[in-house]
DNA sequence: CATATGTGCAACCGATGGTTGCCCATTCGG
DNA sequence: CCGAATGGGCAACCATCGGTTGCACATATG
């Protein structure tokens, strides 16, 4: 009954400058860390900070190619992150779907 | 097309301490800092940090019985942020597709 | 009334997201 | 070929946050 997520999955997730960076990624297929805080509100030094994480949790993977380093989304992984948040999303609903059924015999109970 | 987000509420559950105190609370239908703090590896006094955080995006309610606090979960509230999980997944599935279904496409065309 | 128990508040610590500043590497133009 | 422009890495620094300890305060309870 545990929500056993990957914590660290998560909070890579978790962090809303990264979830644009992802959203970005993905609508351009890939760019580099000066691109990027081209399209964000952030600097680049931020943006490649966050990079570093997404790559450590394998959200992304990196590309050197001359004096650049382009990032793209891997797929598969981001993949996993989306079940991972439907999974706890699905874990809540079930534990409010229970709740009110409880509260309904509950009530059914006073009322008979 | 932008995944708007409430960052508020988003981050509030993206903590996995936050994460595990709602999981008791939905558990045991409610409780104080210190019972809390007896289910989780971390102190009442972090416990009741938590709990501020939590109220404050409304995803908690407190009522004060004698000298102690009881919280309980706001379902209408939990709901909101297990749909919120759902929207930045479907986002990242829906692009996650599109980009699948181009890659095809450029596949198709090579061969062909 | 005295003591035990539940909270709150404040100081402190380490990690993290953010910044600025500087230096190195590669590319590009005269 | 050499110098300027551009992309990137590294380091110092700051604020915030999750966590701790310590202490003071309020309320039950013997």
């Amino acid at each position: 009954m545990n929500v056993t997520v990957d914590d660290e999955l998560w909070s890579a997730v978790g962090d809303p400058t990264r979830r644009r960076m992802l959203d970005v990624l993905l609508a351009d297929g890939g760019g580099t860390a000066t691109t990027l805080s081209g399209q964000l509100p952030v600097t680049r030094q931020a943006v490649a900070k966050h990079l570093g994480v997404l790559q450590r949790v394998g959200l992304v993977h990196v590309t050197p190619s001359g004096r650049e380093r382009r990032y793209e989304v891997d797929e598969a992984q981001l993949a996993r992150a989306v079940a991972q948040l439907s999974a706890v999303g699905a874990t809540w609903d079930a534990r409010l779907q229970r709740i009110k059924r409880i509260a309904e015999a509950i009530q059914r109970g006073q009322e008979g």
